[in-house]
DNA sequence: TTGAAAGCGCTAACAA
DNA sequence: TTGTTAGCGCTTTCAA
């Protein structure tokens, strides 16, 4: 690939002054910028985008880390972070932790390695030690997507405030006893158990961890035979909630009348599923373009500042499954 | 963050030799070695890979060109991808071309100047003339993944079999006309006509594109009027037939008694949809990894080398929506 | 076994 | 308006 000291050979100016055509600088004689560019776009030329990030501090590049970038949410996200970041002509380097914290760690030092402009995390455990020490290594700006780390600046939508918004759903509804599906730290556990704890209701929520089909299966029979009330079942995402739909069909139990679902994220498959799944809408395109926002004002205008923390609201999508 | 040369002045050696150190030559001193490896320990040196591929040429980057990451079959390849490259050392860029060619050349562009050792690409429309010329252009090894590309190397599920496969299936399970949804210069659309024809039921094999739910249903609902024969629907996705298996169920029409309903990526999803979605595997991961083995075998031993061209076999996978 | 020197492709001072 | 020089952090000769 032809370099700018090649074009500077053929064109028979030196290589700073191509640089200054090529980069748009005003104070270059209009013959020279034409034989110059003239010469770039014959070979095709293209910056080498190391060499700059070399000299220079912006390489341009944005760590993106994804704790699972084949869930749907975080895959919408990913494409709308992408979008946004393309915009003001940044490129990605993408990393899927996979939940597993050993390789968010090591990831967290591979984007140190190409010097990236900026990271834009979803940490798998935002709260845990080995997070933050990580994260305080990294000298570069950093702002946590989706969840809601201490100190860091944060795009997030409130799980607490969601989880209750579910509660008062469902009891809304007439379901009378509630179960959760999910891990039991989930913020969005801590919303619900605590909008149900109002109603005097805490003793009648449960949380099961979500688990292999099979078991899942079991655990849900076993919860649904012990009462007959109307059971407000929430799953923690929609995923969750598709194979719940699929387990009480199963199980022969009617929903919404003996038994009602409600899901998050509001993937889009889940206004055509039967019945369809009520769920609870993350706004993903604005959380991803404010998260890039942030993050890049940050790198354009460095500096000490406050950190942002900027909960977005959950919408609650009601559909025919509660 | 640290750099070589400042070790070196930490440690009273020469850069050159922290350079071997940290490269692992086995030709320091071994007291040198552990007084260098100790400082740079001590302040956690990662080194500056943008210099190292000024260098040499290997950034350890490898280009990911998909056209929709949003999409799970799409979303669950780059999952693989990044897995296979991990354990080799190699860090991703994601480009998501949106099916939008003028993306898709941009990012060509944008994966040179990033000087990237690799690419791995889902052209939209790998027979189009500008991508040919593209991939001509680009000087580094690519594999196309998902479509077989002239003279490129490529890893991918055999559509035109695939569909022939859907048609005989369809016909086995009584179906008597046709439907397919998705783009007419699908090979999967090609193989199932062809497949219809040597049935002598070629023009019972009708194409509709996809778009709009509205106009999809309307689309749908002349077409289920237009005879009464049991009709055989293929979507070129999962998602489109998710959104048939609704729009079906919006018409009342019953699944499979009256019309049959065939994915294609068989998604998570369609083993917990209702009715459970017939649907077309490909496999995946095995994709994913063959792409990337054959793409760094070019890398780390260039040289001429016969295209390959290494179709795998989709594999049906019947449920109750057939 | 180690160090000195050059150079990868570029930007940024500075001089002319 | 243009060219000269230096230097980003590293690898790679080549000498010592």
């Amino acid at each position: 690939m032809i370099t700018m000291t090649e074009i500077a050979k053929l064109t028979h100016v030196s290589q700073p002054t191509v640089s200054r055509v090529l980069n748009g600088s005003q104070t270059v004689a209009p013959e020279i910028r034409e034989r110059v560019l003239a010469c770039a776009r014959e070979h095709d030329y293209q910056f080498n985008a190391l060499a700059k990030g070399l000299q220079g501090s912006k390489t341009k590049l944005l760590g993106v880390l994804v704790t699972d970038i084949s869930n749907g949410f975080f895959a919408d996200l990913a494409k709308e972070i992408e979008t946004a970041a393309r915009k003001s002509g940044y490129s990605i380097i993408l990393f899927n932790s996979d939940y597993n914290p050993r390789s968010e760690q090591e990831y967290l030092d591979v984007v140190r390695r190409y010097r990236v402009d900026g990271v834009l995390a979803v940490p798998i455990r935002e709260t845990s030690g080995s997070w933050q020490e990580y994260v305080k290594k990294l000298d570069v700006p950093i702002v946590a997507v989706t969840r809601q780390a201490q100190g860091l600046d944060c795009v997030y939508v409130d799980h607490i405030q969601a989880g209750a918004m579910v509660a008062e759903h469902l009891l809304e509804r007439g379901f009378r006893r509630f179960l959760f599906i999910g891990k039991d730290y989930d913020g969005k556990y801590a919303g619900f158990r605590r909008a149900l704890e109002e109603k005097g209701m805490a003793e009648r929520a449960v949380n099961v961890v979500y688990q292999e089909d099979a078991q899942l299966n079991r655990a849900l029979a076993a919860w649904l035979r012990s009462s007959d009330q109307r059971a407000g079942i929430f799953a923690g995402n929609d995923i969750y909630a598709l194979r719940v739909l699929d387990a009480l069909r199963t199980l022969e139990v009617s929903v919404p009348e003996q038994a009602g679902i409600i899901g998050f994220d509001n993937t889009s498959m889940g206004r055509y599923l039967n019945p369809r799944l009520s769920s609870v809408s993350q706004p993903i395109a604005r959380m991803a373009r404010e998260a890039v926002d942030r993050l890049l004002d940050w790198i354009e205008h460095p500096g000490q500042r406050e950190p942002l923390n900027h909960p977005l609201s959950a919408v609650l999508v009601p559909r025919e499954s509660t």
